[in-house]
DNA sequence: GTGGTCTAGACCACT
DNA sequence: GTGGTCTAGACCACT
C-alpha cells in the first residue's frame, strides 16, 4: 500500500504530488496492476487533504491510462511502469542503497543528494547529446 | 552562470522551479557567495517566463537568506548551501556519476532513477528513525 | 477583526503598510493566535487595493510565521507578538492614553507626536549603549 | 547636524526614509531654518545610498517649501516644522521620556512602543470625532 | 539598465 | 468562495 506524504510548503499542488508519489511507487514496482490504491478516506485520514483533492489526483492518473476508478470498488492499478533493473533484488539498487547510506553519513542532506543525482543526470544526458551530434 | 530550464507541463509553479534549480546549484557549489544571478531580463528571454515570475522567485530566496536583490545592479548570492562531499573531485560525486551512467545504460529512465533514489533515501531514513527508537 | 488603512501618498508600499498594521494589532494583542484575517476580498473592498497586493503581504507574514494562508479557508494568526505591558488595562497603557491626550490638547500633531516618541526611543537606545559601554 | 540612517528591508524607499527623518528633526526643533542639511557626499559617506537617491529626497523637500538646495552651498532649511510642547524642555516630553524608559525597562521593544502609540493616537482621534459628531 | 510595486484579469487549487 | 500563480503592462526606485 502506497503511503502518501504531503509537503505543504514546497509549493507544489497537493494533487501533483499524489500523481508523482503513485508514479514512484509504479515504477519501482510497488505498486503493481490490480493493485487497489488507497481509498480517498483512507488518505485524507493520512495527509489532512480534502477529498476532492484526492480524487483529482486519481481522475488525472485515470486519464494517463495508469489508474481505474471503480465507483463502490476503489481505485485499481492498470498499467505497470516498472523497468527491470529497478526491482528489489537489483544489484543497481543495491549499489545506490549502499551509495546512498555512505553520502548521508558523510552529512549530505536529502536535498544535496537529490542535487548531485539530478546533476549527475544533466551530465550524462549532456554527454550522450554531444556523442550524438558526433555521430 | 546557471541556466533555468521550465518545465511548463509538471505542475509545479515556475518560481517553484526557479528556486529549486538554484539551491541545487548551491548545494553543488556551481554557484558561490557573491556570484550574480541572471538578470530577470535574461531569465525571460532564455525561459519565456514572466519578469514577475522570475522576481518572485528570487524575492523568496532573498526572505530565506540566500540571495541579495540590489537595485540596479543585480541579484547576488549571499549564503553558501555547498557541502564538503559534494565538490566535482569527491569520491561520493564520481562514484555516484558511474552508477548513474549504468543505471542510464540498463534502460532506466531520469524519473526511474529519480524514484530508485527517493526510495533509497527513504528506506535510510526509516532505518535511522528505527534505530534511534531502540536506542 | 482588523480594518487596514492605506495611506496612498506616504510612499510606503500598500504591502508594506497591511503588514504593519497586522504587526501592530499581533503587539497589542487585538489580533490573537488563530484569529481570522480578513479575506483578500474584504480587503479589496475596504481599501480598493488590488487583491494581489493583499495576498503579497499575507504571504509575506506567512513567510515570517505569524501566519498561515490556507487556501478555501482563509488566513489564521499562528504567532502571537503580544507583550506583557501592552494589554488593554495595562497601567503603561493608561499612562500612555492619558499623556497623549494632553499632547493632542497642546496642540501637537499626530506626526509630532510620533517624533516625539522615536526621538525619546532613539535617545534611551542611546543611553543605554554608552552605559554597555562604560561597562 | 542629522544624521540619516537608512533601514533597507524596511520595505520604505530610501528617499523616503531621508524625507520622513528631516521632517521629524523639523519638528523637534533639532533642526531649525538656516540650518544646513548634511551633502549628498556626507549622506552617501554615512549610509552607502547613491548621491542620485539623497538628491532626490532633497529635492521633494524643496517643492514641499521645507529646504532650499544652493548649487555649491549646500542645503538650506527654509520652514520651520517645530511646535512649542515639542521643545527640549517641554513638560511634555520629560513626561514622555520618563515613560519611554519605563516601558523599555518593563520589556516592551521600539515596535511595541510605536505600536502602543499609534494605537493611542488612533483612540484619542476617533473619540474626538464621535465628539464632534455629537455636537 | 536592474530590481520593485501595483493593477487587471485569466485561470487554477483547495475546501 | 478562498487563496495562488501567472501574465502584460505601467510606472517607480536606485545605480
Amino acid at each position: 500500500m502506497v503511503e502518501y506524504r504531503i509537503d505543504r510548503g514546497s509549493g507544489v499542488p497537493a494533487y501533483v504530488q499524489i500523481v508523482e508519489q503513485t508514479e514512484r511507487a509504479l515504477r519501482m514496482g510497488t505498486l503493481r496492476v490490480g493493485d487497489k490504491l488507497p481509498t480517498a478516506r483512507e488518505v485524507v485520514a493520512a495527509t489532512a487533504v480534502n477529498p476532492n483533492t484526492v480524487l483529482r489526483a486519481y481522475r488525472d492518473m485515470e486519464q494517463a491510462g495508469l489508474v481505474e476508478l471503480r465507483r463502490g470498488l476503489g481505485t485499481f492499478v492498470t498499467r505497470s511502469l516498472a523497468r527491470p533493473g529497478a526491482e528489489d533484488d537489483s544489484p543497481l539498487r543495491a549499489e545506490l542503497t549502499a551509495w546512498t547510506a555512505r553520502a548521508r553519513a558523510a552529512g549530505l542532506e536529502r536535498a544535496d543528494v537529490l542535487a548531485l543525482v539530478t546533476a549527475a543526470l544533466d551530465a550524462y544526458d549532456n554527454e550522450q547529446h554531444s556523442k550524438e551530434e558526433d555521430a
